[in-house]
DNA sequence: CGAAACTCCTGAGCGC
DNA sequence: TGCGCTCAGGAGTTTC
């Protein structure tokens, strides 16, 4: 699943696409999030100038217009070349001079809009601050905690909050500083919230730094995991033994996803974190 | 306003 | 070999 690395290294790779011209859209499947407006072939002709990240979102700068691309959960934009035959799921294809530009999602929970729109404006209008960008500090975490009563990790995964924190990045920020994922979030001390702002800046940096590593359902050639899947610590490891302490990891669901913690290293009693 | 449930969708994994 | 089931989950929408 695409999260903050996985969108930002797919940005990166896809810069020998600059300043080409965009010859045509073929639009294959229209049904995605939100429907793929016929105004999208308004944007043949024009030349790539740019390629922005914002949160989870692509945002591609052709000429005066802008092409606003979502992943969501599936979803993937591949370079390949025009002969390569269309996969299923190969939803739109954008046809560049030297090569094309495919974006396909099995599950279709990504979006492909023009922007601005109002839809889009609304999209972009309610995000919070980028967690690896100055608007982003332990102060700012901490007050947004201060006036929550739901669990920090919902909080930690709110948009408004920061954005770019999905449930893998939540789940491990959450066992390297210490903190129960179902803890209130109003109970997180200042330093626990700085240790929380440390740590997600850490792990989205690891992550980016090896590439993005594609997570749950990478498997090389030889069927062996994904790099990145190898150094989680918590997501997804419930039943295995903590590598802090040995301890066998449990799973809760908090707002109907899987939160694995630690119940050693992740007290959620306040007797046992107030003796720490 | 906040919180929690609900929703979209397909592929993978499982039991039979 | 294949059916039916459950699960995964980003994030907007709905309901209270």
């Amino acid at each position: 699943m695409p999260e903050l690395p996985e969108v930002e290294t797919t940005r990166k790779s896809l810069e020998p696409l600059l300043h080409q011209r965009l010859e045509s859209v073929t639009v294959h499947h229209a049904g995605l999030r939100w429907p793929v407006p016929e105004s999208i072939h308004s944007l043949e002709g024009h030349s790539l100038q740019a390629i922005q990240r914002r949160a989870k979102y692509l945002i591609f700068q052709l000429d005066h217009l802008q092409l606003l691309i979502h992943l969501g959960m599936s979803g993937s934009l591949r370079l390949t070349d025009p002969s390569e035959p269309k996969r299923k799921h190969d939803h739109l294809i954008f046809r560049f001079e030297q090569s094309e530009l495919r974006f396909h999602d099995p599950r279709r929970f990504g979006c492909v809009l023009l922007h601005p729109s109002p839809l889009t404006q609304k999209l972009l209008g309610t995000l919070g601050p980028e967690p690896l960008e100055g608007g982003f500090d332990a102060d700012h975490l901490w007050q947004q905690l201060q006036r929550r009563s739901a669990s920090v990790k919902s909080v930690l995964m709110d948009n408004a909050v920061v954005v770019g924190v999905g449930n893998i990045y939540a789940t491990e920020a959450l066992f390297t500083a210490g903190i129960h994922p179902a803890r209130p979030a109003n109970t997180v001390t200042h330093s626990e919230a700085q240790r929380l702002t440390d740590a997600i800046r850490q792990h989205l940096n690891t992550s980016i730094a090896l590439g993005g590593s594609t997570l749950k359902d990478f498997v090389n050639a030889r069927g062996e995991n994904g790099y990145f899947q190898q150094t989680l610590s918590a997501y997804g490891r419930k039943g295995l033994p903590c590598m802090r302490c040995q301890t066998s990891l449990q799973e809760l669901r908090i707002a109907q996803r899987a939160s694995c913690f630690c119940p050693e290293c992740q007290p959620l009693a306040i007797d046992s974190f107030i003796e720490k």
